[in-house]
DNA sequence: AGTTTATGTCAGCCTTGTTGACTTTCCAAG
DNA sequence: CTTGGAAAGTCAACAAGGCTGACATAAACT
């Protein structure tokens, strides 16, 4: 396996060898792999309920900004409307999210979670987090300090300012 | 939004900071909004060649071990041998990926790119590689250590010694 | 000779994404 | 007060890419 074209320059003799392509592919590679531990726990719950991970994406966001529209979910998420009212429409059925006619402007509909999609989601979330708080713990806080900064640099800018805006909401 | 119920008590008085669950959480939607970008510039050039991520995932591991069977690259993907066969058999179609019949064991098969699968690949590998790039060099060493150290353990174990194994053989 | 292994394939199902067309509701500007 | 357009919902159709189950073949192993 050649092809060590690209990215390589020594640029000058110091330390840059993190940006080599090796070490980029790497990084890839560890993106591929832990995505797929990060969603196993939260998948192997939802299997039990019949609902897959779109489900959960939309009960994620409800419970962390309660009363928001479908409209910005649809932002946040970067689905179409179809996609995300197919799975809205069961957890509306199934009693789990409620669907608030809005005061100000009556168009717009406010989700929020009922009693049972609380349920569901604190099984959901403590599942995931269980993974993250090991992961975290045996990493070390300035590890989960880059590990946050290199996620960060890796999002699409208006990714970036929606997860802001949510750090500030905390 | 209360619910600060599980992973807190300050254990003592120090830095555990990081393990709170709201540190957590922000963790888990920087992984998500994180990988959107991670797949967005492949995503994009895949759809001209009227492909998906599966053939991507499929082409990466193919050119990151030529060679190997079948069976080893379905154990990396984590999917179906059905699943994989679709895509592959795509692929070998196209005349992207050649199959070559194993010489000690003549029932295996051996994967490689061809010409054009090398081709195909470099075009998606630069420009994954040219986002994790930005981010690297923006974030720097010191995070991107600490990036790959979190991975590393938010990843199912055998997945985690998948990773390493490829470390070695690079 | 019989069993196991590696691979491929057919058929059918599910989830979750897409587009396009259309309706209903209802705010707000003319 | 009417009308334009935004927000939401719905229907239909389709595609990718997961899955299961059943079965075929060739080769290797015992």
């Amino acid at each position: 396996m050649p092809d060590r074209g690209a990215g390589q320059k020594p640029t000058s003799g110091e330390g840059l060898l993190f940006l080599t392509d090796d070490q980029l592919r790497r990084g890839i590679e560890a993106m591929f792999f832990a995505y797929r531990g990060f969603t196993a726990d939260p998948d192997r719950i939802l299997q039990q309920y019949s609902y897959g991970r779109a489900h959960h994406r939309a009960i994620h966001f409800i419970k962390r900004s309660p009363g928001n529209t479908v409209n910005n979910l649809l932002d946040i998420l970067g689905v179409t409307k179809q996609s995300l009212n197919r799975v809205l429409r069961a957890l509306i059925e199934d009693g789990l999210v409620e669907s608030r006619v809005g005061k100000q402007d009556r168009r717009e509909r406010h989700l929020y979670l009922t009693e049972s999609g609380q349920e569901l989601e604190k099984e959901l979330s403590e599942a995931q987090r269980g993974r993250m708080r090991a992961a975290y713990r045996d990493a070390g806080p300035e590890a989960v300090a880059g590990f946050r900064q290199v996620l960060e640099q890796i999002m699409d800018p208006e990714m970036r300012s929606h997860f802001k805006t949510f750090k500030e909401n905390s």
